[in-house]
DNA sequence: TAAGAAGTGGGTAATTGTGGGGACTTAGGG
DNA sequence: CCCTAAGTCCCCACAATTACCCACTTCTTA
């Protein structure tokens, strides 16, 4: 289970050390084989690391979307057309290329951010800056909560 | 069951020490491990502790919230990124990361609220601040009582 | 008042994050 | 075909943080 935010820095390479008490998780379950992309939404300009167990998944549930439907085929492009698949080198560290540092804006500052099943990459400016807008979005009118929120009990 | 408030200090570190009276429950329940994150709502300003199997439970009702809608995304970002997993140390103390503790505006003196299967991390004179509103608040009108609440013998 | 437990404060050692040197691989150009 | 240049991987080393441990103070109870 991933959980809780990291904030790390690239170094020159754009090499991103995987915090320790992941490593282990991440050698047990997936050879320290990881997929990273980018997350499709717009407005969240991160990118998804996922263990490659997962991620298979998450491939073949994309895949088999019906493909006539233009929003699934823009998804699946996204999401499957930018997935690469890294290994962490022995000092548990990830090369991300330079087109997905672009895409995520990510500078030296980063912050990882584990999601259960997955981790979400940001750059640290723009995850403090979201999360200011989230909290206000978030919570703000009981009207607005969704369905499975409403009832739910924290 | 955990109840009642405890008003304690943060040392120079930002390590919390649980009251004794409820080390032993949690060494029962969890083996003392136990989860703090935030509580995503922006007008309650403070931080959650679980024991860890409650915990778990949170977790995985939270992760199975369908991914795409917006809402639940940012929930789960809020409380599954910024959750942490901890032990207690010897002295029965654990550690708040920085980030946590600038959330909840931790200063030194700090209040622990037990609130049966979890408690609440507040700062002090927020949490005695909040109070006061809350007293003129909660019971005011009964128009504004929930459906849950209006059915309910106390 | 003494003794035990609990709260509090810091020192030290091990681990981890970070940076960079150098070798190997691949691709492109002369 | 060889040479160069860019990119990638592996290794080592330093520095900062963290976790663990010990000691002191305060409060409670007998």
């Amino acid at each position: 289970m991933f959980l809780g935010v990291n904030t790390l820095n690239l170094d020159a390479k754009g090499r991103l050390a995987i915090p320790a008490k992941h490593r282990d998780a991440l050698a047990q379950c997936c050879a320290s084989r990881v997929v990273v992309t980018i997350n499709p939404n717009p407005e969240d300009q991160c990118l998804w690391l996922y263990p490659e167990n997962e991620w298979r998944e998450i491939a073949r549930k994309l895949s088999r979307l019906p493909t006539m439907k233009r929003q699934n085929q823009l998804i699946q492009r996204l999401v499957l057309g930018h997935a690469s698949e890294v290994e962490l080198d022995a000092q548990g560290r990830i090369l991300l290329s330079t087109e997905l540092r672009e895409y995520a804006n990510l500078g030296k500052r980063v912050a990882l951010v584990g999601q259960v099943h997955k981790f979400e990459i940001w750059d640290e400016e723009v995850w403090a800056g979201s999360r200011e807008q989230w909290l206000t979005q978030a919570l703000a009118d009981d009207a607005g909560l969704s369905e499975e929120l409403g009832g739910m009990t924290l």
